[in-house]
Parts: structure tokens; sequence; C-alpha cells
DNA sequence: ATGAAAGCGCTAACAG
DNA sequence: CTGTTAGCGCTTTCAT
């Protein structure tokens, strides 16, 4: 029997005979047979794998995307080579290159930026340019928002719903705390920080005392206590869920009280959040959702689907529990 | 010039001239040249890829898992081929098929098993004789221990320390939650906990008030609740982390206190368990370290290492917080 | 130090 | 419906 008879019994082209299908099938599990992907992938030019780069694997964030991500490929049999950035330019670069190296049909990825504001968008617009799909997600680059396919969230929409809530409850004097600050997310959550600042006649002209930009890192503990303690704010906005444990932390650690001494507004929901002391108002991200749209666009794309960029904007929700309350 | 020149000036070959290296490897650049993996896949029998197949992706356990996989990893320019079972068998089996039709050159599972007790130990055992290792971590094949690889932690141990830390604080009944009995991890908790009723001579003998074996599911939720409300018991252990947010719940629901009413030890450490109200005192299990083990066994096989399998078994250790007190 | 040539295992066009 | 053949892009002898 021919390589080639094998070959289209394999695949189930339809011009086979069902007997022989059988026969080659039936065979092929007696021997243990698996087939050599990289011989089919050099040949059909399409190795079923996408490369999916999280900024951080220590994120809880990437439970719930890589868990959206995998159930859209999954039936589409595609699989995923997973990288991560640690927020660091050069490896995301390196992690690309390898990821191109191993044929990837497409490539995810929440693009990171360093202090200086260097990217990889420069290495993204080729691979976009070779034919290589490439989606991103979380973030976009700043002023080329439209150049590639995106899912992302209404940030300033999202940190503004926040504000409004805490105004409402009598709250004057807001401050919020910036991790990164050089991050695409990050500045548009301050965006909106901003613009409520004065859509409701709040003052933040004091911007030490009312906003924090450390970067995370091991010193930003200290910080936050130190921010924490000089508070000349009523009420304190998060940016992310590590920030958030750090604020629960200090909060404790300076024997304050939340929500009595301050009220707290986290950022990304984790069902942990439930069982905090007090429980968290947090602002949720539909991180499941933004992994499935990812993965769907992709898809899209991969099926040849070649008509301007798609930019879907998701939005958050603010989920009202224990740790904001009404000023007295 | 030649493509076998291209290919050692890239490749770092030591018979090709200083100049000539350069000169190629600026061209490629300037070209935007990336080697085709699939070929030199298919030429070389390597892939530099290895299959991380987890058993649940929306378990946090795996953040610090696949970091020390990917920490280890990356600097020997190997990627991951991500893949989740779900707890799901025959989903298992799938992915190792297209695992290994993507020509890794090594797989790393935790490996499921449903509740007749079947499990891809065959497939696995197939995949080892064709010279591809295996490493399995979490949970090893019952009764087959020492056929793999393996890199698991002391569970019964574990079970047995929290028991005698219980027995030490007064409590004379005490309650586990086994989540997915047939598990391996599971049983193993299951028989610490039977040595130490019997070290202590407590009594377990009416099993159905003191252990709660419902696999996990939505149902889940309300057994634990009824388990909880008609408590037998002074002190429960949970058997992993989603339990004890479970547990947390429960007790909140039921109108009842940590730990004045219950003392409860969770299984599986997050940062979030110092925010639980009251913090909860865990069994952390050093999960950084297994996925740095685990990869690093992988390594050592694929660098030729060819000995017999190498079991390792790392310890869980106590963690004292506020949720287990002593009895009145 | 470089080039020529073969071949990895598969698929697809073409013939029959 | 099946077989023959060529070739994907790379690495690797072997020869020079």
């Amino acid at each position: 029997m021919s390589p080639s008879t094998v070959s289209r019994a394999l695949n189930d082209h339809p011009r086979i005979s069902v007997e022989t299908k059988r026969r080659v099938k039936e065979a092929a599990k007696e021997l243990g047979y698996f087939a050599f992907g990289s011989a089919r992938t050099l040949k059909t030019k399409r190795s079923m794998t996408v490369g999916v780069i999280v900024s951080d694997i220590r994120n809880p964030f990437f439970l719930d995307f890589l868990d959206g991500v995998e159930r859209t490929l999954f039936p589409r049999r595609y699989k995923m080579l997973l990288a991560t950035s640690n927020e660091d330019v050069e490896k995301e670069a390196t992690y690309i290159k390898w990821l191109l190296e191993h044929d990837v049909d497409g490539i995810i990825v929440s693009p990171t930026c360093d202090k200086d504001g260097k990217t990889n968008i420069n290495l993204l617009r080729k691979i976009k340019k070779t034919g290589i799909p490439v989606v991103l997600y979380d973030r976009v680059f700043e002023g080329f928002e439209n150049e590639f396919d995106s899912v992302t969230i209404d940030n300033a929409g999202a940190i503004l719903s926040a504000m409004k809530y805490l105004y409402t409850l009598g709250h004057k004097r807001i401050g919020i705390i910036l991790a990164s600050s050089n991050l695409y997310t990050i500045k548009k959550r301050y965006q909106g920080y901003l613009e409520a600042c004065e859509l409701f006649r709040l003052d933040c002209r004091n911007e030490d005392t009312l906003v924090l930009k450390s970067p995370l890192s091991e010193e930003m503990d200290a910080e936050i206590e130190d921010f924490i303690r000089k508070a000349s704010f009523t009420a304190l906005i998060t940016t992310n869920h590590t920030i958030t444990k750090k604020v629960y932390k200090s909060v404790k650690k300076l024997g304050m009280k939340i929500p009595n001494d301050l009220s707290v507004i986290g950022f990304d929901d984790v069902e942990e959040n439930l069982f905090f002391d007090p429980p968290v108002t947090v602002i949720r991200q539909p991180v499941f959702q933004i992994g499935k749209t990812t993965a769907m666009l992709l898809l899209g794309r991969l099926d040849g689907e070649d008509l301007k960029p798609h930019r879907v904007v998701l939005n958050a929700e603010l989920v009202k529990r224990k740790s904001a309350v009404p000023i007295e």
C-alpha cells in the first residue's frame, strides 16, 4: 500500500474506500503509529498551534483567560504554545521569535512596555506583514489602537463608574494606586480617574497624597503603607488584584479598619474577594470572555477573514460588597 | 553562498569563519529571516518543546507550578505546549496524542483518573517505550509508583501533621472533606487521616458524619453545607483550596463562626489565605518547587540520563494562622 | 572553511 | 479509488 493511500486514510480524505480506510486505521492503532507533525507542517504550512504570550504567569487573571482561550481553541484542534514575558520587553521579543521559529499559525499577546516606553510593536508589525495574524488583548499600543486586532475593556469607564459610586457615597477625597503606570491599561485607568475628578469637581491637584505611581516591586509594600499612613483620602481605588492584597495587608498592619477608616474599591475579581475581611467591592473584568473573544478573533483570521482590524472593547462591572461605605 | 554555510552561520557551528558568520547574521536580520522550525525538527528529531498537561487550568495551583516549569525550561530554550485535561481521561488522551503529533521532546503530566479508575497509564507507557520521556507530578499511578519519574508530596504525612496539631489543640472529633476521592492525592490524604485516627485513638467509625467524599460539582455546595450543619466534629480539614473556600462560604451562610464554632485547616496556600476572615491555617505544598523539580527531571532525561525512574517526594508544611484554635 | 547533495516524513498534484 | 513522484526547508555527511 502506498504512502499516499495511508495518508488519505488517516486524514479522512474523501477519495478513499471505506474498507481501505478501516484497515489502515486499524493497522495504525496496532502499530502505535503517530504522524510526525513537523513533516506535515513543513508540507502544509500550518502547524495548528498558536502562540499565547501572557505578561505575568503568576497573575490569577490568566487562569480564567487561558481557560477562555483553551475552550475556544480546543474544538478547532489548535494547541497553545505558552509563553510569559514577565513584563520584560526583551523576554517578550525572545519568545515572539521562538514562537515564529516554531511555525505558529498565529499569536495572542498582551504586549508589555518598559519604563522608557519601549515595546515590540515593530516586531509584531513585521510578523503581521508576513501574514501571521496577531491579536492583542488587555493592552494595545498607544497611538496605534487600530493597527492590530484587539480585545480590551473600557478601563477609563470602569474607574469612572467606581469614582461615581464613591462620590455618591459622599467621598470627596479619593486616592488611587497605579502600579506600572507606563502600561496602557494603567494609563487609561488614571485617565478615568482624572476625568471623574473633573466631572465631580474633586480636588486632585495635590497629586502626591492622592496618587501613588510606584511600580510593582519589593519596596512597594513599604510605599503603600506610607501612602496610607499619610492618607489625605477617605476612599482608595486599586488597579489590580495584587495591589488590593497589599492594601489590605497595609491597612491591617497600621491597625486601621476597612471600611470604617478607609473605603476601598479593588480591581479584578477573584472568588477569594468574597472571603476577605471585609469582602471586597471591586471592578470586575470579564476575563473568561476576554480569552474567548481573543481566541475567536484569531480563529477568524486563521479562517481567512481579512478585513480591517477588529477592535473589541468589553465592559467591566462594579461588584458592590462591603469594603466601600458612605462617609460619616 | 550555499545553504549549508548559512545554516552553519546561524547555528554557530564551529567550522565557519567569523567574518562569514557576521555577514550571514546581518543579512538574516535585515531580511527578517526566521528559520522554519518544522524543517529543522524533521531533520534533527528534536522540537525543543515539551508538553505540559495540567488537570484543571482554573486551579491557582498551576500559577506557581507553571512559573516553576517555565523558569527552568526557558534558559534551556525549551518551550511549553500547554494542555488541560479538566480531569477528563478522554480529553487527556486526546491531548497526549496531539502533543505526540507535535513531536514534543517530553511530556509533563498530572494524570487524571475517572470514577471507574480508568487512566491513561497504557498510553503513557507506550510513549515512554518509544523513548519520549514522561514525568508525572502531583499524582502517580497507584500500584505503579515506581514505573515513571515523578514529583509528589507526602500527602499522608501532611494530613497526619495537621491531625496531630488539632489533637494537640484538644480536638477529638475531626472531620475531613475529600473531593474526587478517586484521585491518588486524595486517597493518600484519606490514608493519612485514618492513620492519625488510629495513632491518636480518635473515633472515626461513624464515617458519614466525619468524612465527606462527594466529588467536586455544583451540588457540592449544598452537600458541604449539610455536612457542616449536622457536624459531629469540632475541627475540619479540607483537601484543596476550592473546598476551603466552600467551607468558609457555608460556615458564613449557616451563621457560624470560624474558629469559635469550628476549627478549620485548609489545603494549598495562596496569598489570599492571609486575608480571609479569619486567616486560614493551611497545609502548604511547595508548588513552585514541584514545578522546578518536575522540569529538571525532564531535562535530565532529555540530556540522556537513563537510569531507573526517579521518584521525588517533597514535604508539605503546616502554616499556622487563625482558623484553628484549642477547644474550650 | 565552504559547497554539493541527500534525505528527514509527510502531502498533493498528477496519472492511471 | 490508488499509486507514483516531487518537494516542503532544513541539517549533515562527504568532498573539496
